[in-house]
DNA sequence: TGTATCCGATACACCAATGCATCGAAAGAG
DNA sequence: CTCTTTCGATGCATTGGTGTATCGGATACA
């Protein structure tokens, strides 16, 4: 209860201080784990105390809910940004590509999101957080969809436009997982455009 | 190293115990997930003191292996079983429906499974066991279009029998995720049968 | 049934991590 | 520049969990 009081003057120190502690702790988490981390490791990596910790967070969960939303932003935003940046004169295979080189980008972020979908499986609340994240995703894909179709037509089997954008989410964790196996992010980008050239094309697409 | 001793007079008591823990730890995990839950958690649930635990395993993280070993066992028996016993006479549709009632029945195995895997995609040596598996399953998967095919083709893409089933994996491993956050099994059920239809059908599937 | 062996309960020492309370130092307001 | 406020370092008390050593009761086998 000590982070966000009302009326609070937010110093530069303060700032710079929260965000120092957010990247390092990005690096611990996605190195250790989330369940394999301490407030102490944390803070070392940071190098700060842990008094720095309490007075900006109440917890490691608190801590770690604001890495994933900050983390989580940032690449809906970047996301979005480059989907929608160019113009509607992409067909669906062009639109494929875009979609593959832009989603699998950053393995530790993987981890990282990973670690939070096993916590927010078990906490409703923060599901919540985890779903809109997911919805961000899904609308800016669907968005390139709807302005790459009408040069290309989408197989029907999977309802319209938004059906589609929800196979990409789909097909994006399934190669997620075997990523994280195996580490490959090359092969796991192949293997994305493969697989959304079979959802979205009616079995036409030339694959390599 | 207490644990597999090579001449060791292996009790009944000894099995049963081994088990109850090891049916604890599910329970536990599925509820908690595997970096909240500590020894003495488990051994409360089996009913047993941390003497009967150290008598069995070295550590949590042996236990955990030897958890998800038994379980992925299991699984894996389970769907290749239900997916053989069934003779040659089903087309792609068919085993679409099969391979979908199949894979989705306990939330709480894909809990455990996921923390499995965030936990493997950090240690190399575990993750190898978790791509055996994914391995059976792939096979099993496999063979069962194998027998199918010859009724219905499947679409050139995916590369074959072989592209077909890692596909199929993808999409579990996709519906999935979205499983683990909105919890509904039936919805998922029917989306993954809808994503597969649309994979393994030429697009001529016909969706409820 | 006797007895040698094994299993698991109990107790203890130990350590890592937490959360708080205190205090000097840094930063902003005047 | 001074004064006030806030930040974050440090030390301490406490807790929860671990690993081990020991011992009584259970179990297998003759």
């Amino acid at each position: 209860m000590v982070a966000e009081r009302a009326g609070r003057r937010v110093t530069r120190r303060r700032v710079r201080t929260r965000a120092n502690l957010l990247d390092a702790a990005f690096q611990v988490f996605a190195a250790k784990g989330f369940g394999r981390v301490s407030i102490e490791e944390v803070c070392d990596a940071a190098g700060y105390s842990r008094g720095a910790f309490y007075s900006n967070f109440a917890s490691l969960d608190e801590l770690f809910f604001a890495l994933y939303q900050q983390r989580a932003d940032l690449i809906a935003e970047q996301v979005a940004g480059a989907l929608a940046q160019d113009g509607p004169r992409l067909d669906v295979p062009q639109s494929v590509d875009r979609v593959t080189e832009v989603l699998l980008l950053d393995v530790d972020w993987l981890l990282v999101k990973t670690d939070f979908l096993v916590h927010a499986a078990r906490e409703p609340a923060v599901a919540q957080s985890l779903l809109e994240h997911r919805e961000r995703l899904r609308a800016a894909i669907a968005d390139r969809l709807a302005r790459a179709t009408g040069h290309t037509e989408l197989p029907a089997v999977l309802g319209g436009i938004d059906g589609a954008a929800r196979a990409v989410v789909a097909a994006y964790d399934g190669v997620t997982t075997q990523l994280l196996l195996d580490k490959d992010v090359d092969s796991a980008r192949a293997w994305l455009k493969q697989l959304l050239t079979a959802l979205l094309t009616d079995g036409s697409g030339t694959p390599d």
